[in-house]
DNA sequence: CAATCATATGAAAAGTAATTCATATTATGG
DNA sequence: CCATAATATGAATTACTTTTCATATGATTG
């Protein structure tokens, strides 16, 4: 197991904006722009990281018209956020564990 | 689920020297220092580094003697390395994904 | 093919985290 | 208790990442 250079996989969850596109796009496909507006932050902003996450395939892009829709990878994502949250569940209840 | 909070989280697992700490401790319980001088690096470095590790419990800590041990929380990183070794592997063949 | 909406890009600036270095603690064996 | 081995701590520096801002590119529609 090369784990030594699975680190830079894990950037891609370990910010905040990232996070926050992940979540959104947990309720299913959407384009840039609409990802944007909902989480009221800047367009190229929302461009950059959502580039960041495609090119690790944490995201999959189709082009639609004009639009291009991103969407989770669910396979990936989802088992990986069940155990941070498991880890949370019996390790850090209530406490300064993850700040 | 509150994933939107889960980024501190994954910082644990971001950084190159936290992952190699992880990588070595894979093989069983160690003392910072042996930790240390099997990465070869500073005593202090790593010191930093195993306490935000331990504050959030990717390692369990004890002491013995004047040592501290550290062990992995093989529980929470397995599975969590796992997906990713997978995700990977069917996504980043050879390519450019990681860096 | 001009206008416009959607998105990308790149370089500079800002923000954040990691490392270093010097020093402090802490534990134990003699 | 003193010496020393093991580890921690904090502030300053350095290294990275993220954001911003201005601008460029791409697609589509009339």
């Amino acid at each position: 197991m090369k784990s030594n250079s699975y680190y830079g996989f894990f950037r891609n969850f370990a910010n905040k904006t990232k996070m926050a596109i992940i979540t959104v796009l947990m309720d299913g496909p959407m384009n840039a722009t609409d990802i944007a507006e909902i989480l009221g932050e800047e367009q190229s902003k929302i461009s950059h990281n959502l580039n960041k996450l495609a090119h690790c395939h944490v995201l999959e892009v189709r082009q639609e018209g004009k639009n291009r829709i991103y969407s989770l990878n669910k396979e990936t994502v989802m088992p990986m956020l069940k155990i941070v949250e498991k880890h949370i569940e019996s390790h850090c209840k209530g406490a300064r564990c993850i700040e």
